[in-house]
DNA sequence: TTATGTTGATTGACTGTTCAATCAAAAACC
DNA sequence: GGTTTTTGATTGAACAGTCAATCAACATAA
């Protein structure tokens, strides 16, 4: 069974599988073994390679992060006009395969987690002033005034935040767009009264 | 020592001990050893007066609840108009005594639990279900459609949570006003097309 | 042979929970 | 008023179970 090569299948194995344990039965219960067993190793395998819980999770965590930065990344690319930027950041915060149960699970527990683990919390801070300093920058050309921007900056990524919370919680399946066109409908408002007026779509 | 009538007393020390706790350890590390001494009593006594664990920390989630609705249905008795019935509930949801560190992070640990723990995620739902009711029916004469007010309802509540959210990782103190200030002006940005448009304070 | 991959057993620490025993106030009785 | 009984409050120790981490050993490929 041993083949050569294995590490990097291993890790990922054990990353996606400790999504789905935490999605299954919560942060606070997930275990070394369960993980393991789900990856399809064993327990001391899963130390061998992350060196521990703690390392495991984390590596868990900023898989996600990448994961979805480069979602945006690849959105924002294709966007020309400032405009379209702040859309490109928005969708792809809502991408689908971010938005997959076990992926808001993860997300939520490790907010939750940031608040006692620094790593975490250090973790998250980045990848929030990032965030918020692409929605700033796009935001520059449309607003009047640097306080509006930030503002509204802030309110774009609160808005995405707590709609990925209501997600985790829905009962029925919500839709990705759904959540998408709340936050175009906030974005239009806001800046309305500097604009001819364009319908949205 | 021992004086009667002291149920009351330990409850409540032991519920403010775990939500403290949780602030401190995270749900994932809090024993009831610790919620027990914090609370200056022993681990017995603790599972005496809730039947274990999980049991107190639900007790505490529904303490936490009920003093978020106290707080919103105080504002909402003094409010007379429908704007006014939103600028209570939002007001009551930034009440500075919901807005503790430590309260925030135990509101957090609870969103998180509510992914698999069934009862949490029962309390948690209600909560929100009248919270959206609330705003929909105080929208329900600020705007021309139903499926406007419950979008722009949803819009409201999500703010909300994120801001929340954002305030537990925020490293300076946000103020409670600030978070007010901004879902009023989404609500007023939502609600200006249909208005003679008065100016925002 | 050497390096990598892998397991299973083991351990030491910790946790939720139970329970018998203790102690002090209150109530009932004389 | 004093004595006895009852009841609520409280603890400390003990139990049974779980988990993260370690380690020695084995298998395979180069």
């Amino acid at each position: 069974m041993p083949r050569i090569g294995m590490e990097p299948v291993r890790r990922k194995a054990l990353i996606d599988a400790a999504i789905d344990a935490i999605h299954q039965d919560g942060m606070a219960h997930v275990t070394m073994g369960t993980i393991a067993r789900r990856a399809g190793v064993s327990a001391g395998l899963a130390h061998h390679y992350f060196g521990g819980k703690e390392k495991l999770l984390l590596a868990t965590m900023r898989h996600l992060l990448s994961e979805l930065g480069t979602e945006i990344e690849q959105r924002l690319k294709q966007a020309e006009t400032p405009r379209a930027r702040i859309s490109a950041i928005i969708e792809g915060n809502f991408a689908p395969c971010q938005f997959r149960p076990a992926v808001v699970s993860a997300w939520l527990a490790f907010y939750a987690a940031a608040e006692t683990e620094p790593e975490a919390r250090r973790l998250l801070r980045v990848y929030r002033r990032r965030l918020e300093s692409n929605l700033v920058h796009a935001l520059q050309d449309l607003t009047e005034s640097r306080a509006e921007a930030g503002e509204l900056a802030e309110t774009i990524a609160a808005l995405i935040d707590g709609l990925w919370i209501r997600h985790s919680l829905a009962e029925g399946e919500a839709a990705p767009g759904g959540a998408t066109r709340l936050v175009e409908n906030v974005v239009e408002a806001a800046l309305a009264p500097r604009r001819s007026g364009r319908a949205k779509g």
